[in-house]
DNA sequence: GGATGTGAAGTCGTTCACAGCT
DNA sequence: AGCTGTGAACGACTTCACATCC
């Protein structure tokens, strides 16, 4: 809407959008403050900025990316990140020479993609946060072991398996049959 | 716990291995109907045909992929589809000439990439349920077009963008960003 | 006038607790 | 004796409705 040039919107209005009731849209804002100007609605641009600090979006994320298959090429050219404020600073695998190519072909330049082992010095180096799981699924856990060891405290794990990690520490497991699962449910009844 | 040779199961183990309730465990298989044994528990081997059958996990899926880019070559080869029954059995690009390479090289043999506008007749000759949307955000609108046509009732949306079709047609979108976004959130909280 | 913010009412989902089977 | 299946109690979220403020 911002693009657009579009400059208020009222709950109503997000709550169409949405699917969702209006007035649940004024409560889920109200647990987090109040954004909205009465008889008017909320001006766009300032709701925008309220909601990227809320989520923690009003700065870089550094990453790091684990497991250079195909996913994990894939995700190292997905342009969107950059547009949101995420940022893959660094890439392992446990064959760097072997991967090198097929990603450098995609992105047009050589990227450097270091062996597991220096997963730790270069998270303290390059202060990553988040670190991204896309080896097979028998490797997703040893590589979590790594990435705690590294104090990396957010994982976003690609590989299908539930990883385990100390208090602390945050997995978000991403299954991607597990839509195609909904999708075929609702095929089916 | 099957393939680990466990015969039965108790719906407090599932709620631990959940975590959660052990009465919602119940309350949700109740929902579909009676699988337990008073006394006993769950026999896995049945309970798991019975889930299966459920979400219409009990027969092959056949889809199509349509924007053979990073993302969609990715899925061409991956593994774990097919141990689900999810089976692509057409691709679809614009310009199938430039991308053949791409994915041969990563499949070890060639595959067919058709051009989009063979997708209406190959969807209904090839008995097409569920379509992938791979492509930019810019063309995934008028892909889910051409999906509908066909006749295409299911379809999983990976574009940046959320996708309108008719009644009776199923939409799932996946924002690669959104789980990121939980995480920023939880880290920063 | 008109849309927000919010107590109160309503609805839905979760948990308890135990009867009913094995 | 033990665990499921389920009515009843509970708690949480959603929606209503309106006072409040721009």
């Amino acid at each position: 809407m911002d693009e657009r040039g579009e400059r208020v919107v009222s709950s109503a209005q997000l709550a169409t959008r949405c699917s969702v009731n209006a007035a649940q849209v004024r409560k889920d804002f109200a647990y987090f403050g109040e954004f909205g100007i009465r008889g008017v609605g909320y001006y766009v641009k300032d709701l925008l900025q309220d909601i990227k600090r809320i989520l923690g979006l009003n700065r870089e994320w550094r990453m790091a990316l684990i497991g250079i298959g195909n996913l994990g090429s894939a995700l190292l050219s997905y342009k969107d990140f950059l547009k949101q404020n995420y940022k893959i600073v660094a890439a392992f695998d446990i064959n760097p020479l072997k991967v090198i190519g097929r990603v450098s072909e995609k992105l047009g330049k050589p990227v450097e993609v270091l062996h597991i082992s220096r997963l730790r010095d270069t998270a303290k180096e390059r202060k990553i946060e988040i670190g991204i799981i896309t080896t097979p699924a028998s490797e997703a856990q040893s590589v979590a072991n790594l990435l705690v060891e590294a104090e990396v405290r957010g994982i976003l794990n690609f590989a299908p398996t539930q990883i385990k990690v100390p208090e602390g520490y945050v997995v978000r497991d991403v299954l991607f049959t597990s839509v195609l699962d909904n999708l075929a449910y609702l095929l089916t009844n």
